[in-house]
DNA sequence: GGATCACCATACGGTACCGTATGCACTCCA
DNA sequence: TGGAGTGCATACGGTACCGTATGGTGATCC
């Protein structure tokens, strides 16, 4: 008879302060992030922290390789399209960014970048990340029959797009944010050398 | 006889404390800029600083303040075409945002981006200068024969991904960034409703 | 049922800040 | 030439952190 763990142990883990640094992080950016703020949210004092951590930096390192990880993951699940409808997932790709549907997600990801540009660990980690999506989606935009070099314009653009809209304030620009956004989308990822069957689908 | 200061007056005033305010916003971000810092750099104390500041805040809002009125003067002066040459204006404000040239400025734009994120009057400020600027660039898509809507989506693009492109890192992906660059330019600058002469003189 | 160990609290010294109070030098002007 | 004001230095109390040292507590396993 197995000891199930009836009593949910209030113990913390490693991972559970990885979880919540990363959520410090997404509100507070990497500067708010400190040893004995997140002790204060987890509910215990420092002493927990210092014995699941060599110091800050140790559960920085941590915070951004779970962070790699759960983005590359998500990565190939999200540029992975059924034969013939990889436009489909272009439009997929662009939204799942550029919407406020993941604020959360948005917030991770502009502070990461934040700190990589202080910070060469973080860079690297962002380089990394960087190159495997622009791979993944410029691989979209080949399956549509999109030439090479334009493929890479193309996703490079994408992600620029994604990230930069996520920096803007434009309420008072555009009333109809829907159509902007679905007009962008087709800046994007319509290409003329697309197949009109392909194109036809995005409707 | 006018008294000309010969003699360099080595005393600051608050446009010295803003300058090198925006200098350390750049390279450390609104978490960096530190009062006893931005002293040990100005080579004074705080004491001068408290003289010429009610507080940090004080200092924020008129770096901030500062930036808005050079953004808005950049602006005017980056949008303003000969008539005729307006596309050439549209590649002209993607170029001098989007290169390396300048870092720095790139450097400020994220600084106070991220930190509109977390404070409302950066906020307010960021949203007046991006009204402002997606206005003046809608004017020359518009002034190309683009029409409204599409000039609206053209002019968010650009803007959008200036500023992401300044938050990635894509060394590995491609290694003709200055093609990818030009290709990049032309899907946001290149519409199907210009004038074939417009078009022509992006080349 | 006592040893062991995982996990955490407490307490401490040290640093980097903020903002204030006060003193000091230098300039200008009556 | 001495008073007023400008511009800064010095000194202080207070807070928020970091990292360490050390002690306590509850579970687990002989």
């Amino acid at each position: 008879m197995e000891n199930k763990p009836l009593k949910p142990r209030v113990q913390l883990d490693r991972n559970a302060w990885v979880s919540a640094a990363t959520e410090v992080l997404a509100e507070e950016g990497i500067a708010g992030l400190r040893v004995e703020v997140l002790a204060k949210r987890l509910k215990v004092t420092k002493g927990s922290f210092y014995w699941h951590f060599q110091d800050r930096r140790d559960l920085l390192l941590a915070v951004l390789q779970v962070w790699k990880d759960g983005r590359i993951r998500d990565i190939v699940k999200q540029t992975r399209a059924q034969p013939g409808r990889e436009l489909e997932q272009i439009y997929h790709v662009i939204d799942i960014y550029s919407t406020s549907r993941s604020r959360r997600g948005a917030a991770i990801e502009l502070a990461v970048r934040d700190w990589a540009r202080r910070d060469a660990d973080a860079a690297a980690i962002v380089a990394e990340v960087d190159d495997i999506r622009l791979r993944c989606a410029r691989e979209l935009f080949l399956a549509c029959g999109v030439p090479m070099e334009e493929a890479s314009s193309r996703c490079m653009l994408l992600y620029a797009y994604v990230f930069g809209i996520s920096l803007m304030i434009y309420d008072k620009f555009d009333s109809d944010v829907a159509r902007l956004k679905r007009d962008i989308a087709d800046l994007i990822a319509q290409s003329a050398s697309m197949t009109r069957t392909a194109a036809a689908a995005s409707s």
